[in-house]
DNA sequence: CGCCGATATTAAAACGTGTCAATAAAATAA
DNA sequence: TTATTTTATTGACACGTTTTAATATCGGCG
């Protein structure tokens, strides 16, 4: 415990040069290598020996140089996390899972954001290269594999994160099935009467969108509607409260009459940013129009009304992520494989029944 | 560009061995210290040569191993960043503006949370010491200064956010004026015609918490009103929403009668949670009481009523603060300095001018 | 007494890179 | 031509650690 509060020891590091496992080393009457083997494998060292070295160790205040570890092993410890957006707090419930289970692990996690941008994503994975990473948690901008085959080949383990695609052989994945939300989510609408839906949409090409649009429509068909009448599309340019407020004048853009009686946002942040925009134009939500998100961040809780949404185990999925990580990393035996979770509606205030007339 | 496209190269990295600067040396036919120069000095290096190093490169699908430089120049250059908790989005905005500040030099930055414990701001700090970060930035949980004062010991510069009280000759700081912030949202509230009102805080031994009550004070002393009385305190556990629903049945401990007129709090997390707690128990905001948070979070002006709050640039606050430390890396002759920001009032809907006689 | 096995310790050799001093080559001056 | 400077290149070492194979120590057993 001495050596773990820094400040304890009056810190004879101004010897001149820093101290190494050379210095402790001399400083304990002993090799280098037994310094070594306190460190990593105590048990191997006779009881009074290991007691003068962790003197020495503390006495001098040493800690231990990783790049020299590193570069020993061939391998970092420390594992990589890609994310789209670190300010998105959809990412930051994730990374939250991924740092506590690496912590648990004394691992440090880097973090580095893609941007959704292909050139990014690459300068990320092309870093974690060159750290020689121990492992990373990516969450891949497209379905374009070449990068994270590439880190592969170069024998960085990694888990992708939300997005199913990934061929079986080539490594885990974690994702939620967001057809599955799709749907809990239209159903609950069509349940409650509406039978004009518009989808908010963020980029079409994003996977995740394109898959809860799919679960939308199957409940439409379930409940016996046509979808192509009953589901509208709009497209947002980002996953963002601002686009959702630019998307509600496109949503409306039909006039009163053809004013749609719910809308189903691709996120919480979109739908938060929809639930503004339909305020300022004096629209009342649930009676005017039914809001649903996606993700349950934080707020979709605190927002009155309170945002009805599809829940995602935000921090188990970082969690989980990490897990397989570290089984990929530890056992030898280790197979990759699919986990995926199970969405959840959370219903709240802002949706109700359509009114059998909606205001005219 | 052909090396920044990882996939471009057929990769010969399954030759056996994995392929390092010496291998890049001889596929070239020239020495390993002239693939080092290649990559560190080109200008040192004859057109000719640094070509076929260059294709030598590409061809091999080379990345530096950077334990190995590392190693070699005693330091890393990737940069810690020591937050509370991740999942706070002020942090967000500020990790954002320093990464993509780091980001600018190639640098990465690890990302550790301190979960305001000094037990894991300790271990954070032995991590990037054991890593030898180039350096740090930290937002540091009190004002002990014992860790970091370790860490600069063994020669890694920090720069400290939020936090004022740090000896000049010891590092850098980036700041907000929390007093500044205080006075003005006392000023707006008194202004308003308010003279009841609550103080949400955090736990009290965080600085920014006592400054912020301080202008709160001193406002109400320019208004010619005793803050012993106009001021009432109700310390949270944490500075998130739930802890904020839960202070709200303090505020209105004292009966209908005693009910202050409004609530400011320590922070926007804090308000939301003020937001709710009070919607639930009936009140109308800012009809019964106005609301004021801190931070402006994004979701600040999402919410409705829109949250009047106290404007921090956090994302500039981050890059501010990689700057400073940059200049501390590069600059021969740099001088640690204090930046102080100046907070700014955003007035939303969540406050109104007090009712001469409240709703009893 | 000599031998054995078990236990504790260590010398030495990597790992991949950057830098320094030294050499080779070329360009310029004399 | 030779002497001198400039420009390119290189050999060799150091950085701090881990690991392997070898050595030293010791108690016990034949």
């Amino acid at each position: 415990m001495s050596s773990a509060d820094p400040a304890a020891t009056p810190s004879p590091a101004t010897d001149g040069r820093p101290v190494g496992i050379n210095e402790v080393a001399a400083h304990a009457g002993v090799s280098a290598a037994t310094v070594s083997n306190v460190l990593n494998r105590p048990e191997r060292v006779a009881e009074g020996t290991r007691r003068r070295v962790e003197g020495a160790i503390a006495e001098l205040d040493y800690v231990r140089n990783s790049s020299g570890s590193n570069l020993r092993s061939g391998r970092s410890d420390s594992i990589g996390l890609v994310v789209h957006d670190v300010t998105n707090p959809f990412f930051t419930e994730v990374a939250r899972g991924v740092q506590d289970a690496a912590a648990d692990e004394g691992r440090a996690v880097v973090l580095l954001n893609s941007d959704e941008q292909a050139a990014w994503q690459s300068r990320s994975l092309r870093l974690l290269a060159e750290q020689r990473a121990a492992g990373a948690v990516v969450m891949p901008i497209d379905d374009d594999m070449a990068d994270l085959l590439w880190l592969r080949k170069r024998d960085t383990p990694w888990v992708v994160l939300d997005r199913g695609d990934v061929g079986e052989d080539l490594g885990c994945s974690v994702t939620v099935d967001n057809h599955a939300g799709g749907l809990a989510a239209g159903r609950h609408l069509i349940g409650l009467g509406h039978d004009r839906v518009t989808f908010v949409s963020g980029p079409l090409g994003i996977e995740q969108c394109a898959r809860r649009l799919d679960g939308l429509r199957a409940a439409c068909e379930e409940g016996g509607l046509d979808p192509d009448r009953a589901v509208r599309v709009v497209e947002a340019a980002q996953l963002n409260p601002r686009s959702g407020e630019q998307a509600v004048e496109e949503i409306l853009a039909g006039g009163p009459r053809r004013r749609p009686q719910a809308a189903f946002c691709a996120n919480d942040q979109l739908a938060l940013g929809v639930l503004k925009g339909l305020g300022e134009r004096g629209l009342r939500v649930p009676g005017d129009l039914s809001v649903v998100g996606y993700d349950d961040v934080d707020v979709a809780g605190l927002v009155h009304p309170g945002l009805t949404t599809v829940a995602q185990p935000k921090y188990e999925l970082g969690r989980a992520a990490m897990r397989l990580l570290h089984s990929e990393l530890a056992d030898a035996d280790h197979r990759h494989q699919r986990l995926r979770f199970e969405p959840e509606l959370v219903v709240r205030g802002s949706t109700a029944p359509a009114t059998t007339h909606p205001t005219l």
